[in-house]
RNA sequence: CGGGACGUGGCUCAGUCUGGUAGAGCACUGCGUUCGGGACGCAGGGGCCCCCGGUUCAAAUCCGGGCGUCCCGACCA
């Protein structure tokens, strides 16, 4: 492609509206641009990339031997009715009616319409395994769309979805897609990382997320050098101890301390450390309040409580609710007392003596010990873990780091298939419901995920796997010698089926240098006087800046040669 | 949905407090010089100052109401 052919629009300075450096890249190196809130139109080069990801995706997918297919983004009221999700799914559901006034939803996934025909055509168990997957535009009404792409309300997805006739066979088609996840960010050139993951309002057993490796990554994951386990923090256990349960110490003692709410100040009140401290939160879960304690200098896990107790909804409880169930004001809760259900942190059961709230304003209890003081307490791993935490598989250190998910992959069971009636029969010529999962890569986050984790000062740096162009060629000039080699080499590396870039606009050298950096190409070939008077080409490998002088006659084949080797694909 | 900020040529922004002829840099067009890291000179084009209403002799500027955008939080593959 020519430069001055296609339409590139960089920017000098970065647009105000831009936060995050991959939306500031991707609007100056003209990938994108915004149409409305959390809508973008891709432009060409943006497509390009776009589409090469996209590449990769379907071609493992389909050496994996899933099927793809293409299922609308408008769909009926009806499907999501049955599958109850009509009125669970909330306001992220985009709704409309059409002009007969039939209520319809612009699709943020779809598992509905994908049951609906694993009902109509998958009769017996001869039809399965079954993996079928499209790669289609989703629509999700965000409450505050942001980052550009990364959290955009129209996006692009692989949504892939497994029928299997029973749990092991189910298992076996989530492994296969987890090796298939594997080779395709492996083949996107990507650090990525695969961990544990809560399996969230979509359902099922238990699931993993792929994450792109970025410091600036929304979810934080631990990993454990030694033994390979790696978790989203908000799955990751926390162990406990197996310590014995300490001897009681004295009575708990009621003390006063005015004004002091928050742990630090009770802490520094009192003299004791906050680990000294237990915290008593009241939720309301599903409507029912309950109380759950942890340490005091821990965090609680909303999503373990929320799975301890089977709630569909959890959140913190208004104060009018904490003064009506404890007694006491917001900021001196305590679990004596309490009619409702205490969950504790199985930490705390290792504490001799507590210091808790007296549910009563400006007073705490000293000196609480659970087991005796609190015989009901259930004990459960309720907190965000945390750097002192070991393994929980090996006991090894743990590693922190931020991520930005780009594959899901969940085993969903029977929850669709039992709801939307999507059945089959077995060799004795019994009905069963089909066992499903799930698989969703965000397309278009990774290529926000990319420049997240690939660029410097001077721009993108693409993988050479999913970058525009493989190859771009700078002639230093405008005509003459300079530029019949640059369109000479352009020619070579396009018949040889490279996908190259030549910026043959009448410009001065700097303005095209600073424009290739911008949008990032790997291998960028300079054409210029001086090196031609020896015969020779310029090669600057965009990602760590090393050049090399190339003799002009095998600067193509050479090339050619690098472009295959890195996984380059042509389009 | 709670809190905050912002809306002025394509982009980045000044001007708003204290009402009085709409500005700068970049980008764009033409000419000339320049040409290995975002050149320079000269001459140009381009604006419903987000919208609606109000106050005023006069509104980008003050007042009221909308709309839009972004950030933090809550929420979310």
């Amino acid at each position: 492609m020519k430069f001055s052919r296609t339409l590139i629009p960089t920017l000098k300075e970065t647009p105000a509206d831009a936060e995050i450096v991959s939306h500031q890249l991707m609007l100056r190196a003209g990938l994108i641009r915004k149409l409305a809130s959390g809508i973008y139109n891709w432009l060409p080069l943006g497509y390009r990339v776009l589409r090469k990801v996209e590449n990769i995706v379907r071609q493992e997918m389909d050496s994996a031997g899933a099927l793809e297919i293409l299922m609308p983004a408008v769909q009926p009221a009806e499907l999501w009715q049955s599958s109850g999700r009509w009125d669970h799914y909330g306001k992220e559901l985009l709704r409309f009616a059409d002009r007969h006034d039939n209520a319809y939803c612009l699709a943020p996934t779809h598992e509905e319409v994908v049951t609906d025909i694993a009902k109509r055509e998958i009769r017996s168990y001869r039809d399965m395994p079954l993996n079928l997957y499209q790669i289609q535009t989703k629509f999700r009404d965000e409450i505050r769309p942001r980052f550009g792409i990364m959290r955009a309300r129209e996006f692009l997805m692989k949504d892939a979805y497994s029928f299997d006739v029973d749990d092991q066979a189910a298992a076996a088609s989530y492994q296969v897609m987890h090796q298939a996840y594997t080779r395709i960010f492996e083949r996107l050139g990507l650090r990525f990382s695969v961990v544990e993951a809560d399996s969230g309002a979509i359902g099922g057993s238990f699931s993993h997320e792929f994450m792109v490796l970025a410091d600036t990554g929304e979810d934080a994951i631990v990993s454990c050098g030694g033994c390979g386990y790696a978790a989203n923090l908000e799955k990751a256990e926390a162990v406990a101890s197996h310590a014995g349960a300490p001897e009681p110490g004295p009575a708990t003692a009621e003390v006063a301390t005015p004004g002091a709410h928050t742990v630090e100040e009770v802490a520094e009140f009192l003299g004791v450390a906050p680990h000294q401290i237990a915290k008593t939160l009241i939720y309301l879960a599903d409507g029912q309040p309950v109380a759950a304690m942890v340490r005091g200098d821990r965090e609680l896990n909303e999503i373990k409580l929320k799975n301890q107790l089977g709630a569909a909804e959890l959140q913190l409880a208004p104060p009018a609710v904490i003064q009506e169930v404890t007694g006491g004001p917001l900021g001196f809760s305590g679990p004596l007392g309490l009619e409702v259900p205490v969950w504790v942190d199985h930490e705390l059961l290792q504490a001799p003596a507590l210091v808790v709230g007296a549910n009563k304003a400006d007073h705490h209890l000293t000196g609480l010990h659970l087991q005796r003081d609190v015989p009901q307490a259930r004990p459960a791993d309720l907190r965000v873990i945390a750097p002192d935490d070991a393994c929980p598989r090996c006991g090894g250190e743990l590693e922190f780091a931020r991520g930005i998910e780009v594959g899901h992959i969940f085993r969903l069971g029977t929850k669709y298939s039992t709801a939307m009636g999507a059945e089959y029969l077995d060799a004795e010529g019994q009905s069963h419901p089909i066992v499903m999962g799930c698989y969703g890569i965000g397309v278009s986050r990774i290529v926000a995920a990319a420049i997240e984790q690939g660029h410097d000062d001077n721009g993108i740096i693409f993988p050479l796997p999913i970058a525009p162009y493989s190859v771009t060629i700078l002639p230093l000039g405008h005509q003459g010698p300079v530029m019949e080699k640059a369109l000479e080499l352009y020619r070579q590396l396009g018949q040889k089926g490279v996908d190259v870039l030549i910026d043959d606009r009448d410009l001065r050298p700097g303005v095209k240098f600073k424009d290739a950096d911008l949008v990032g190409i790997p291998l960028r070939l300079v054409v210029g006087n001086k090196g031609l008077k020896q015969g020779q080409v310029e090669l600057k490998h965009r990602a760590d800046g090393r050049v090399e002088m190339l003799p002009l006659e095998q600067a193509a084949d050479s090339l050619v040669e690098m472009v295959n080797q890195g996984g380059g694909q042509t389009l």
